[in-house]
DNA sequence: CTCCTCCCTTTTTTT
DNA sequence: AAGGGAGGAG
């Protein structure tokens, strides 16, 4: 037991050691925050605490994955009992178990933000409500607001104050689509995220045996980011925490970056008043990054006037300063990026996995993967667009859900006419109408059709009634397979899979392969189970509790050894040696969304704090002059941001280059050379000389680059490197994306002349020779 | 009823 | 850049 302290400073073995009654640690980056919290559960459960009576929660399910593997790596296998995950994974599972209390069945489902916005949208057009003047956002957001402040439609409606809001913003239907959303989504026995932390409340507000049995369960509790919780969030804990006061909380002020989603920072303050008697512990130091890093991060907060007094410091050699790079575009900044991680690789022995880029938005990750798979640095994007948000996998989730779910309305209509069964729109919105105007569900309609009088061909009442058939079939399954099995036959008999093979798209391909992936986890789950020596048997309805919560595929089994993409928030909680932070212009980082309020500046700075307190090494800043954006290029600013970083901590003084153009030697301005050539020239050229050559020197580079780029753009046929008729049926070509390939046919003339060209890497194109710069090769 | 094409919006961040 | 919606042809 003594071990379990032994690694830890002073303040961290006060922190482990504090298990009674309400404390509230704060800490800051690179603290040791997560290694308190691993070591204090740890400590509980050696101390001969039940670990089924621990509640630890966590912000996201990767944390809490992390967290656990550590425990049991402390203390055993006694760890994996420990009531550890999301606050919306760790509540879905309890009112699985309560569901019949609060109106629901235990096979409820959950909606994920997609089906949300597709309901709201169904929503607005039945009732022919202008979409301009309520976007599906602000709607969503509205909404999902009211309910993290526990603000059911009825409250909403007969609050004077939101009214009044509502009606300042011109929309004054709000309250209605929230009582029409609301009530959909409980006909259809379907929580979103926010219901999950409402019901919880209600759960534990409307039913006294329900609230004593989970407090008396809890005997410790504690949570992890505290920072980033909101309002429904925190009634839940403090009352779980009313019986045993066992409450502790970790967090840090300075790294809230959900207050965009109804994080509440004031909770920490809240949790002082709840709790008087609370102890307030803090760890300062840092023993993640050099000084250099944590100075810069330090004075970069500094700017924020909402903060709590805290100190961090560290006793890490000063190291690198900080660098910063700028490029003409988003795509040279990407190409120096991976060039930058090669030579680092080179130079210091550095694994991939040391590296991690972030950058503000999901979308700005396709340039960068493209730079990396160029480089050959193997690489994993976190998040993004999310694999369960892919239109083949909701499709057949939605299958799974209506199996388990009966009455999930969105499901239904998601999939009713895909693969195409001939039930078109016109007689599925009488069917719908029809089922509203009598009060039944659509299921119930769908079901029985040939009970009800429906204004549809009875050719059509046939096919419906084949469609409900099926999915009874389907649901006769759920308890007697397992979820694997079952998704495989479903997946088949619903005429799914033969469908996408028989369309034959390029995104075919993809297509298949993320199913079989879905089919992997599936696999993967019901085996786990076993691992686990579970005897029941693992149904649909399990699998999608767990995973409709799950943001992306944790595929933990080779993701070893890969460059890190992602966002800046979902960088939180992590650290890497070399840290890239991509992007930092005006509108990009901070925002576009969120310049307007100081509130909204702060969060955005805190959002870079939290990036720049990621590395530990080395911290490379970087942005670009322009950046293609919705389509166009857009032209940029730096961020505000850089400007607060001192210079004392930077690796060059920021001053502004001057560049002596008659100098120039122009080496590739020849306008007849094919861009990818011009790439690669320029290309080689920078690496060679990568870490010799200045800014100007690159600079004069990019000029030439850009120079011939528009060149190219304003006379496209300039840029053909051959004559078009040397492009014949037979011919050796090169193509700029897709490599090597041979014409096989040639179509067309003029500007409509088009090619079809074999590329072995990405198959049979057709290409406009026009736009299309073929090189012929021998 | 389905399929095709064109146009339109969308993007801030996540459970 | 890409998926969804609208609208028209078959």
């Amino acid at each position: 037991m003594k071990d379990l302290l032994k690694d830890l400073n002073e303040a961290q073995q006060t922190a482990v050691q504090e298990t009674e009654g309400p404390s509230m640690i704060i800490a800051g980056p690179g603290s040791g925050k997560t290694r308190v919290l691993v070591h204090k559960i740890a400590w509980l459960i050696s101390n001969g605490v039940d670990s089924f009576r621990i509640l630890a929660l966590t912000f996201t399910n990767k944390a809490a994955n992390e967290m656990k593997e550590r425990i049991k790596n402390l203390i055993g296998a006694e760890a994996l009992n420990l009531w550890m995950g999301t606050f919306h994974s760790v509540f879905a599972r309890i009112l699985r178990i309560e569901a019949e209390k609060i109106g629901y069945t235990r096979n409820f489902t959950i909606y994920d933000t997609v089906d949300s916005k597709r309901i709201i949208s169904q929503i607005l057009k039945e009732n022919i409500i202008d979409a301009q003047i309520y976007p599906l956002n602000y709607v969503l957001w509205r909404i999902s607001s009211a309910k993290m402040n526990l603000i059911n439609p009825e409250n909403y409606n007969f609050n004077s104050q939101i009214q009044a809001e509502d009606l300042r913003a011109k929309k004054p239907l709000l309250g209605q689509i929230y009582q029409t959303y609301w009530n959909r989504c409980r006909r259809a026995n379907a929580m979103d995220f926010d219901d999950i932390l409402y019901n919880m409340n209600l759960l534990l507000r409307e039913f006294p045996e329900a609230k004593e049995k989970y407090q008396k369960k809890f005997q410790y509790i504690l949570i992890d980011e505290f920072q980033d919780t909101c309002f429904s969030q925190y009634v839940i804990i403090k009352t779980l925490s009313q019986h045993y006061r066992n409450v502790c909380v970790v967090g840090d002020d300075a790294q809230g970056i959900y207050g965009f989603r109804g994080a509440k920072i004031e909770n920490i303050l809240n949790f002082n008043k709840d709790y008087p008697d609370c102890r307030v512990m803090k760890l300062e130091q840092n023993y993640r990054s050099s000084k250099n890093i944590v100075n810069a991060a330090n004075s970069v907060i500094s700017n924020n006037h909402t903060q709590l007094s805290k100190t961090i410091w560290t006793e890490n050699d000063a190291g690198e300063k900080i660098k910063i790079i700028r490029t003409i575009s988003d795509h040279e900044e990407a190409m120096q990026v991976a060039q930058d991680i090669f030579q680092t690789k080179m130079n210091f022995q550095a694994d991939n996995s040391d590296f991690a880029i972030f950058y503000r938005t999901n979308a700005q990750s396709r340039a960068l993967e493209e730079a990396l798979r160029r480089t050959n640095i193997p690489y994993r994007v976190y998040g993004s667009l999310s694999f369960y948000k892919r239109k083949e996998i909701k499709d057949l989730m939605a299958y799974f859900r209506l199996t388990v779910n009966n009455n999930d309305e969105d499901a239904l209509l998601r999939i009713i006419n895909i693969p195409a069964r001939g039930i078109g729109d016109v007689s599925l919105n009488k069917i719908v109408v029809f089922a509203h105007e009598n009060g039944l569900s659509l299921w119930d309609v769908v079901s029985q059709i040939k009970k009800y009088r429906i204004e549809i061909s009875a050719g059509i009442a046939d096919k419906v009634d084949v469609f409900g058939t099926l999915i009874k079939s389907f649901n006769a399954q759920l308890e007697t397979k397992n979820a694997y099995d079952l998704a495989l036959h479903i997946s088949k008999a619903s005429g799914y899979i033969n469908m996408l093979k028989s369309v034959n798209e390029p995104e075919t391909q993809t297509r298949l392969e993320n199913i079989d992936e879905l089919f992997n986890g599936l696999k993967v789950f019901c085996e786990n189970a076993k691992e686990n020596d579970t005897e029941k048997i693992l149904t649909l309805s399990d699998f999608l509790l767990e995973v409709s919560l799950l943001t992306d595929l944790d595929d933990d089994k080779d993701n070893n050894n890969k460059v890190s993409l992602m966002t800046a928030h979902s960088a939180k909680g992590l650290e890497f040696p070399y840290v890239y932070i991509t992007g930092l212009e005006e509108n990009l980082f901070p925002s576009s969304m969120a310049i307007t309020t100081r509130a909204e500046i702060e969060e955005e700075r805190r959002l870079f704090y939290v990036a720049l307190t990621r590395g530990m090494k080395r911290i490379t800043l970087t942005h670009a002059e322009s950046r293609f954006r919705w389509g166009k290029r857009e032209f940029t600013q730096p961020s505000r941001f850089l400007e607060e970083i001192p210079e004392k901590y930077m690796e060059k003084p920021r001053k502004k280059e001057f560049v002596d153009w008659s100098e120039e030697k122009n080496n590739y301005e020849n306008v007849e050379v094919c861009s990818s050539e011009l790439r690669f020239k320029k290309q080689n050229f920078e690496q060679k000389s990568f870490s010799s050559k200045t800014t100007i020197e690159l600079k004069k580079i990019n000029q030439n680059f850009k120079k011939v780029k528009k060149a190219n753009y304003d006379n496209p046929t300039l840029a053909a490197p051959v004559n078009q008729d040397e492009i014949v049926a037979g011919v050796n070509v090169e193509h700029e994306k897709y490599g090597k390939g041979k014409v096989l046919q040639v179509d067309g003339a003029g500007n409509d002349k088009k090619a079809v060209v074999f590329f072995p890497v990405t198959g049979k194109k057709q290409l406009l020779l026009k736009f299309a710069k073929l090189k012929i090769i021998n």
